[in-house]
RNA sequence: CGGGGCGUAGCUCAGCCUGGUAGAGCGCUGCUUUCGGGAAGCAGAGGCCGGAGGUUCGAAUCCUCUCGCCCCGACCA
């Protein structure tokens, strides 16, 4: 992409109404703009990592089994009559009256949606296990919503549900998207721990909720230092490992959300156990048969009697975790994207638009990255270097190829890695071999 | 919802106390000189001072109401 076609709209000073890093970073970057309070419109530059990320998600939820699809984002408030959680959910959900004055509702999560497909269209054990997710928006309407994207009131959502025959199985998809999810966050370039949680609104009684370190996180956690610092959850657990072992292995660490913290019964001694700050990233529950039951959610099983469905969800805040990732990986002069979610590859940087030569290398190396299949982000703009510089590193892509008359002259590009710093003055044919083309 | 703060140009803000026809820096447009870490000069464009009412000869400025945004708290898959 040619920066002076593209849509970046960049900010030198940080808009007033933005306080935490992230949500500072990503206004400044253009990647956002707030609409109104907790709502935002995603630009180019962010929509293209808020795709990168559900990618990623979509890949480790399809490789430990689950199947994509997409539901509403508005739905029937008969269907959360049925559940009794119409009235249970309070004003954090928006209620819509339609012409025909029905009253409708902008889904806050989707239980009684997927547990009225499953049971309008599954009805032998047979066809269990299975487990169905999709990525959409959400709606909550927070009090306070804050932190940008951190706490906004619409935000996009990967949720799953599982839905078995018995606990043993429902137990085994639970611990399936627990191993995901690690995978899923790992490949982010973040570390999550999974502590145990409260189910909240959701119900059930078992449930962990995956938190990023972060000074500016919301929730508190306590953790088993040896959980943090031990490598257990960057392992990389593949769905023919042994998934089960590996789960008992990691819970078997204490780890606890504030809630559920008690100091006076904590197993772990004070001096092994870590109080962080944390990013709830994702919440995963298993509640049995809450919603099964309530809304008869029924298989005939082997025996020809009919079994009410164990169920469980599974979720991921992946516009969250564009406000996450930033907030674990950014310095002064802006955002580091991990490689994995950046949302071009390499940033190219004419250092003098115009003259021949310059032009002529920044078009040879960009046409070798593009047809590499190499993401790159062009700056061609007839701007002073240091305006270059400086845009470049706020929005963070991994490499910067600098090109300029000075270094041509000597034969020479120079490389800079936007993480680490390090750059280095190579041929163009060495730059280029070095991202990949 | 309780407490606090803020709405003036695209962005950051001054002006408000003490009413008198709207300002700066950056950004934007054109030209010139420049050009390797946010250059300089000249010339421009751009604002119903969040909105409504009121007081006044006169309101960005004072008063009332209202809307929006941010922060703390309560809340929170």
């Amino acid at each position: 992409m040619r920066l002076s076609a593209y849509f970046l709209p960049t900010m030198k000073e940080n808009p007033a109404e933005a306080q935490v890093v992230s949500h500072r970073l990503m206004l400044r970057a253009g990647m956002i703009r707030q609409q109104s309070a907790g709502i935002y419109a995603w630009l180019p530059l962010g929509f293209r990592v808020l795709n990168k990320i559900a990618d990623i998600v979509r890949s480790e939820q399809e490789r430990f089994g689950a199947i994509e699809m997409l539901m509403p984002t508005i739905q029937s408030a008969d269907l959360w009559r049925e559940s009794g959680r119409y009235d249970a959910y309070g004003p954090e959900m928006l209620r819509i009256i339609d012409r025909h004055e029905r009253e409708m509702l902008f889904g806050p999560t989707n239980e009684e949606m997927i547990t009225d497909i499953f049971r309008n269209t599954v009805k032998s054990y047979k066809d269990l296990p299975k487990m169905l997710y999709h990525i959409q928006w959400k709606f909550r309407d927070e009090i306070r919503p804050r932190f940008g994207l951190m706490r906004g009131r619409e935000f996009l959502m990967k949720d799953g549900y599982s839905f078995d025959l018995d606990y043993e199985s429902a137990r085994k998809a639970y611990n399936r998207m627990m191993v995901a999810y690690l995978n899923t966050f790992a490949r982010l370039g973040l570390t999550a721990v999974p502590v145990r949680a409260d189910t909240g609104p959701i119900g059930g009684n078992l449930s962990h909720e995956f938190q990023i370190l972060a000074e500016t996180g919301e929730s508190e956690l306590f953790a088993d230092r040896d959980l943090l610092e031990g490598g257990i959850l960057k392992r990389n657990i593949g769905p023919t490992d042994d998934v089960d072992a590996y789960v008992d292995e990691v819970t078997a660490f204490y780890a606890a959300a504030d809630e559920m913290h008690e100091a006076a019964n904590c197993p772990v001694p004070a001096e092994k156990l870590m109080a962080r700050r944390g990013i709830e990233v994702g919440h995963i529950f298993y509640f049995g048969t809450k919603y099964s039951e309530a809304m008869g959610a029924q298989v005939i099983g082997p025996g020809g009697e009919p079994v009410t469905v164990h169920m469980g969800s599974y979720g991921v805040g992946v516009s969250r975790l564009v406000a996450a990732i930033i907030e674990a990986s950014h310095d002064d002069n802006g955002i580091i994207w991990p490689e994995s979610v950046a949302p071009f590859k390499v940033g190219l940087i004419s250092l003098r638009a115009g003259d021949a030569e310059v032009d002529a290398a920044c078009q040879k190396a960009y046409e070798t990255l593009t047809r590499a299949g190499v993401d790159v982000l062009y700056d061609d703009r007839d701007e002073r270097a240091g305006a270059k510089f400086a845009d470049m590193d706020l929005i963070g892509l991994p490499w910067q190829l600098l090109i300029g008359p000075k270094g041509l002259k000597a034969g020479v590009v120079e490389l800079k890695n936007r993480k680490t710093g390090e750059r280095q003055e190579v041929s163009l044919e060495s730059a280029l071999a070095q991202l990949g083309a």
